[in-house]
DNA sequence: GCTAAAGTCA
């Protein structure tokens, strides 16, 4: 246009800016500034909101800031939109005092306007604040917008319960959800394995008509996935128009994750074949996929045609993934051999494979030299720790474990707390390890009791490895072999009717006392248990696991 | 003909 000597105006402006915007191209931004004002182009309000929210995109917040000042209109109601993209901008900036201020200040609020704060209050992790804000906000100003921010702001700081929570309640108030409101419930329903919200929502959505566009479409098929219902993840996938990368992504991991790394290879070959171009991210689920199910050279070709054939710059997590495949199927020199010629320095997750791999395979040496490495990589991380401690515990050198522990606690690091989540009648209930909060709590204890008493008269062993191997106040409660996921098992047996299948997810990975009692437990109470660790599903069924105790 | 705020994968 330049080029061609068309003069931009006042109507140009607001186009360019906003892919600078978006491209956050600090340099183009500021010379179209220049040039707007050399040439003259009259600054209506337009084009100021479109400055200032350009620099705020950027990150120059002092000169979003002078736009704004030396704005006459922003004194006059009509220039909402000029407050409100600022106090996107201070909120963007982390200045959130400031962003108050400015929210307090301006003449005039629209939904926009609290919509953003709050966003920005969540965004920081604030859920106090944003919570006081919302509620604060004239109830008649709430949108679907607001509600929308506030359930996904809510699980991304996996606070998952609320989140569907303030789903149900938007509903009750009568808000309409549109697709982001949906893709945010079901995400939150994915994350705490909350299946029957998650077939709810989808019988809304097809009550409501939505077309299972995309994003939709995607959400579903990974709710059902994450909840364990492969299946029905699958049947949906078939009913998605307009598949995508990610579509494909979510069923391929989808597979693997469940344990059918034949199901995820062959849809990767589907994918393929359907035109579509594989990332980095399919490609890490599929090398996931081989490495829980032994297949080394199928893992080292596909690792091999992610550079050649596709031009794809494998991440450390794909290095880290190799060292799995490699370290799972015992193939240990290999592991350590790889890790020597990875390009770029192997990370905390590269050693943290190899020693599991050593742990599994019982060799010690290996193991205390990748224990060392994880110790100088992260000396604060609970994890470096906790896997010291486990090779000494495998070996029974009590002194060693104690130490460990003394140091743990003399440096203030603490173990991440492990809970379980369940679903039972619509409702979630969660557990933390140990965990006696619960209403029920006696019951509960009293059926892990009873439950534990069968398990062991059919040849369970309580696996004290796994149980000395904690540290701090899980200590006592660890004792008695309460983990949060035990708990949360006890629980759904007594509240379930015989036959019902237990679905439990955890947030970190199953240990292998659990894992020996939930293998009993299906065998004795004829129930199938799936459970969703860090990593994968593990699917009981009469006493055998679908991770075939490779995990 | 133009400006802001919410969403899916490892």
């Amino acid at each position: 246009m330049l080029r061609l000597h068309a003069r931009p105006d006042r109507l140009t402006f607001p186009f360019v800016l906003r892919s600078v915007a978006a491209l956050g191209e600090v340099g183009m931004g500021r010379v179209l500034h220049g040039m707007l004002v050399k040439v003259g182009v009259e600054m209506d309000l337009f084009v100021r909101v479109s400055l200032v929210d350009m620099y705020v995109k950027v990150g120059l917040l002092g000169c979003a800031l002078q736009v704004f000042d030396q704005s006459p209109e922003r004194v006059r109601s009509e220039s909402v939109l000029l407050w409100n993209v600022l106090i996107n901008g201070c909120c963007r900036g982390g200045e959130l005092g400031r962003a108050v201020e400015t929210f307090e200040a301006m003449p005039v609020r629209t939904s926009g306007s609290w919509n953003i704060l709050i966003h920005g209050f969540l965004r920081a992790g604030d859920l106090v604040r944003a919570r006081r804000f919302f509620d604060r906000m004239p109830q008649e100003m709430k949108n679907v917008v607001t509600w929308t921010t506030m359930i996904s702001g809510f699980s991304q700081n996996e606070d998952h319960e609320q989140a569907l929570g303030l789903f149900r309640r938007m509903l009750e108030e009568g808000v309409r959800p549109n697709d982001h409101t949906i893709v945010s419930a079901l995400s939150a329903c994915a994350s705490i394995g909350a299946l029957r919200t998650g077939v709810w929502i989808h019988e809304y959505i097809s009550k409501k008509g939505f077309r299972l566009k995309r994003i939709v479409g995607t959400a579903l098929v990974d709710m059902y996935a994450k909840c364990g219902k492969i299946d029905s993840a699958s049947q949906v996938f078939g009913e998605v128009r307009e598949k995508n990368l990610l579509t494909w992504t979510v069923m391929i991991s989808g597979w693997a994750t469940n344990g059918c790394s034949d199901l995820a290879l062959q849809w990767f070959e589907d994918m393929i074949n359907a035109g579509v171009k594989p990332d980095d991210v399919v490609f890490l689920a599929i090398l996931t996929a081989c490495s829980h199910s032994g297949m080394v050279k199928e893992g080292l070709r596909l690792f091999n045609s992610m550079r050649f054939d596709y031009d794809i710059e494998p991440n450390v997590k794909h290095y880290a993934s190799m060292v799995d495949l490699f370290g799972r199927a015992g193939q240990l020199e290999e592991a350590l051999n790889f890790i020597e010629k990875i390009p770029i320095k192997p990370d905390f997750v590269v050693w943290g494979a190899l020693f599991c791999a050593c742990r599994a395979h019982k060799n010690i040496e290996m193991a205390e030299l990748a224990s060392k490495k994880l110790l100088q990589l992260e000396p604060t991380h609970p994890g470096s720790y906790i896997f010291l401690s486990n090779i000494y515990a495998g070996v029974g050198r009590w002194e060693d474990v104690e130490r460990v522990r003394r140091t743990m606690k003399s440096k203030n690091i603490e173990k991440p707390p492990g809970w379980s989540y369940i679903e039972v009648d619509d409702q979630v209930h969660r557990f933390l390890a140990g965990d006696k909060t619960h209403q029920h709590s006696q019951e509960i204890f009293a059926k892990l009791e009873e439950v534990t008493v069968k398990a062991s008269a059919e040849g369970y062993n309580p696996d004290t490895k796994w149980v000395l191997h904690n540290i701090e106040e899980e200590e006592k409660e660890d004792a008695l072999g309460s983990h949060s996921e035990k708990l949360a098992l006890a629980f759904g047996i007594m509240s379930t009717p015989n036959g019902t299948t237990i679905r439990i997810v955890k947030n970190l990975r199953v240990c292998g006392d659990c894992h020996s009692l939930m293998k009993y437990v299906s065998m004795v109470s004829g129930r199938e248990i799936i459970l969703r660790d860090i990593k994968r599903f593990h699917h009981f069924k009469d006493g055998m696991c679908t991770c075939r105790d490779y995990w």
